[in-house]
DNA sequence: CCAGAACGATACAGATCTGTATCGATATTG
DNA sequence: CAATATCGATACAGATCTGTATCGTTCTGG
């Protein structure tokens, strides 16, 4: 493996651990093992475990954007099927076998001091979610884009909460159709 | 103290703690240090400190739907208005200084394997909670009291969620203001 | 091809974690 | 009052945590 390569290894087998066990109960000893990688290897390419952490969300940040845009500008060209289509990637996510909840909530969930760096990388990943739904709002030409963008994030984040708790895609289908229904009364122009 | 007393105060401050600092965060050392208590003495009231963590979210389950409903029944008798008040006390909860997000949620992140009696703890609550907001929407007399209830629910965990990560009671309002939208268009019967 | 960087392996420091053992003091109860 | 249970304090076991130090090997760029 390359030296690039590692870097790319540690940070993906640090998120699928994160993932699937949290951030504190996920040790270094765990992830070096997962990894195949030794520890003065780790330690070489990032400071400490926050420092992973930082770097692991901060990859996973730019992943799921690019990856709901992508969705998106692939699934529909109307505007306004493009906003709701945001919820049908909700629903590919939640049927992944190892959807357990978005990460940044838990990173978030675990690191609560908003002055805590993990806490704002989390708020960062949220605002621009958010800014990305303004986005999209706006390209609809709704009146107040802005207030069309926090409702969607709001289902958003309602469906990702109930989806972690039930372990169901439904919540995805159920917030479209609540989407739906708001979005059909909102002013244009 | 009398041993009542001592457990009582023990499930507060590890209540407190838990959400200061999130659950693998806290550890027993530093809930004897603040409960001002011998770490026998909670070794002699809980098993393990996962039985504690179960103990003390059984009480706070117990009391957060106990003040929902005293909360609901003292703010208003007409059904609709019940529902849509649910809103208002998550908004009194969200003002809180202590609030950083939902415990229960927390938990369920830190504990995410549907099989870890946490996160079973967790989902019970959820499910409690869910089944009061369809003996809300049944006293309305929706035709599909379950969706009302799922739709409340879904609005409630974004409001809590968003609330979580901007630290503000303004999603509170925001998805009153959706509800009362969507509820206006659904069938009674 | 060779110097230097990066690697794996391992041992280890020092802190922290959960949980137990011990023991004298205190409080409750019959 | 006396027997018993619970308390606080402390020391400690044993595991686990993050991070470092050491050292021989392997890879790589000039």
């Amino acid at each position: 493996m390359r030296r690039s390569e590692i870097r790319d290894h540690l940070l993906e087998t640090s998120l699928r651990l994160f993932n699937e066990h949290g951030y504190h109960a996920t040790g270094i000893d765990l992830i070096i093992a997962e990894s195949g990688v030794a520890k003065t290897t780790l330690y070489r390419h990032f400071e400490t475990k926050e420092d992973l952490i930082l770097k692991a969300l901060e990859r996973r940040d730019e992943e799921d954007r690019r990856k709901m845009r992508e969705f998106v500008e692939k699934r529909a060209t109307d505007p306004m099927e493009r906003i709701l289509s945001t919820f049908d990637f909700l629903e590919l996510w939640f049927k992944d076998k190892d959807f357990r909840g978005c990460g940044f909530m838990a990173a978030a969930g675990e690191h609560k001091d908003i002055a805590d760096p993990v806490f704002r990388a989390a708020e960062m990943h949220k605002r621009l979610a958010l800014a990305y739904f303004e986005e999209l709002a706006h390209a609809v030409r709704f009146r107040d884009p802005r207030r069309v963008a926090d409702e969607i994030n709001l289902l958003h984040e309602g469906a990702t909460a109930v989806a972690q708790m039930v372990r169901s895609a439904e919540p995805a289908g159920q917030a479209k159709r609540m989407a739906t229904a708001l979005l059909s009364t909102m002013d244009r122009g």
